[in-house]
DNA sequence: ATAAACGCCTGACGGC
DNA sequence: TGCCGTCAGGCGTTTA
C-alpha cells in the first residue's frame, strides 16, 4: 500500500497514536522479537538482529522517501513496506494475561514494555527491515524529498535536464526523487497535463515547475486524506476517492470527457487521458 | 545511459 | 465450485 503519503500517515500515527489506547511506542523498550519470515530482515541474520535490537528504546519515528525510520537508543530500524506492507499496533496480552495471537501475514513482531506490540504485516513478503547504526548507509542514495521547501521549479527542471528518460519511470526512480509511486505519479502527470513517456530533458522550465507543483499537490492531498485505501490492504485513508485517472480506464476524463486509457510504462499499469496528456 | 524482462510473493477478481 | 489468467501501491538484478 505504500507511497509517500501512506508511509507519512503511518509515521504520524506511530508518533501520535489514539490517546485512549496508549499505544505509543515512543520511549518504550523492545523486550521480545518474533521473526516469522526470515527474509524480512534485509541486512542481518535473525539471531544477530534480535540480540542487537533487544533492550533498545524507541527515541523517535520519522519518514524518508518510502522508508519508515524508527530511531532507537543506538541503532535505527528502517522499514520499507514495498507492495503490501502495513504496521499494526496492539496489546501483547489480553486482560487475562494471554498473548493475542500472531496473525497470518505477520512477518516480524516487536514486543515492548507496557504491554505494547508492533506487528509488521506483509502478505506478499516483499517488505524489508534493516537494523543499522547509520541510516544514511541505506537512505544516503535517495533523491530529494518532493515536499522539501528548498526544492523549487528551477531546481527540479535542472534535475530533469540531466536525464533523457521517460518521465514516469524517472519520477518513480527513488534515486531521482524519493517517495513517488505508481498512483501518485499517474495523478501528478494528469494534473500537469504531461504524457508519461515524455522525455525528461524536453520539458520547458515552465512545465518542470508545473510538474513539481502537481507532484506536491497530489502528495499533500494524499497526506491530508490519510493516504489511499485500495485492495484488501486497508489503511483507513480516503484519497482513493480523489483519483482522476488511476484505476479509471474507460471512464470519462474529469476535464474533457475523453475515455481514460490504460497503457504500460516501465512495466507498470499507467492511466492517462489521451486528449489532455499528449506526447 | 536507458529501458525492458524477470524474479520475488500472496491474494482478489473475472471468465469459463 | 474450481481452475486459470491477469492484475496489484516496489525494487533489485540481469540483459539488450
Amino acid at each position: 500500500m505504500p507511497e509517500l503519503p501512506e508511509v507519512e500517515t503511518i509515521a504520524r500515527s506511530l508518533r501520535n497514536p489514539p490517546v485512549q489506547a496508549d499505544f505509543s511506542i515512543i520511549g518504550r523498550e523492545i523486550q521480545k522479537i518474533h521473526v516469522l519470515w526470515e527474509r524480512t530482515l534485509a541486512n542481518l541474520p535473525p539471531y544477530i538482529f534480535i540480540k542487537r535490537a533487544q533492550h533498545q528504546t524507541v527515541q523517535e519515528v520519522s519518514r524518508r522517501g518510502k522508508y519508515l525510520v524508527i530511531k532507537l537508543s543506538t541503532d535505527s530500524l528502517l522499514i520499507h513496506l514495498r507492495m503490501s506492507g502495513d504496521l499494526r499496533t496492539e496489546n501483547t496480552l489480553d486482560a487475562s494475561g494471554t498473548p493475542f495471537p500472531i496473525k497470518k501475514h505477520d512477518r516480524l513482531v516487536l514486543e515492548f514494555d507496557r504491554n505494547i506490540r508492533l506487528a509488521f504485516v506483509n502478505p506478499r513478503k516483499f517488505g524489508r527491515v534493516w537494523l543499522v547504526s547509520d541510516p544514511e548507509e541505506i537512505l544516503g542514495s535517495l533523491g530529494p524529498e518532493p515536499l522539501d521547501r528548498h526544492l523549487n521549479g528551477k531546481k527540479f527542471h535542472s534535475m530533469l535536464q540531466r536525464h533523457k528518460r521517460q518521465l514516469k519511470p524517472l519520477i518513480m526512480d527513488q534515486h531521482f526523487l524519493a517517495g513517488m509511486g505508481n498512483i501518485y505519479t499517474d495523478e501528478a502527470l494528469f494534473l500537469a497535463k504531461l504524457h508519461p513517456l515524455t522525455r525528461s530533458h524536453t520539458l520547458s522550465e515552465e512545465d518542470g515547475g508545473v510538474l513539481l507543483k502537481a507532484i506536491q499537490f497530489v502528495l499533500m492531498e494524499g497526506i491530508r486524506k490519510n493516504g489511499a485505501s485500495i485492495d484488501w490492504v486497508y489503511r483507513g485513508g480516503d484519497f482513493q476517492n480523489q483519483f482522476n485517472v488511476y484505476g479509471r480506464s474507460g471512464e470519462a476524463c474529469p476535464t474533457c470527457g475523453t475515455h481514460i486509457q490504460r497503457l504500460v510504462v516501465g512495466q507498470r499499469g499507467t492511466h492517462i487521458c489521451p486528449n489532455c496528456q499528449r506526447l
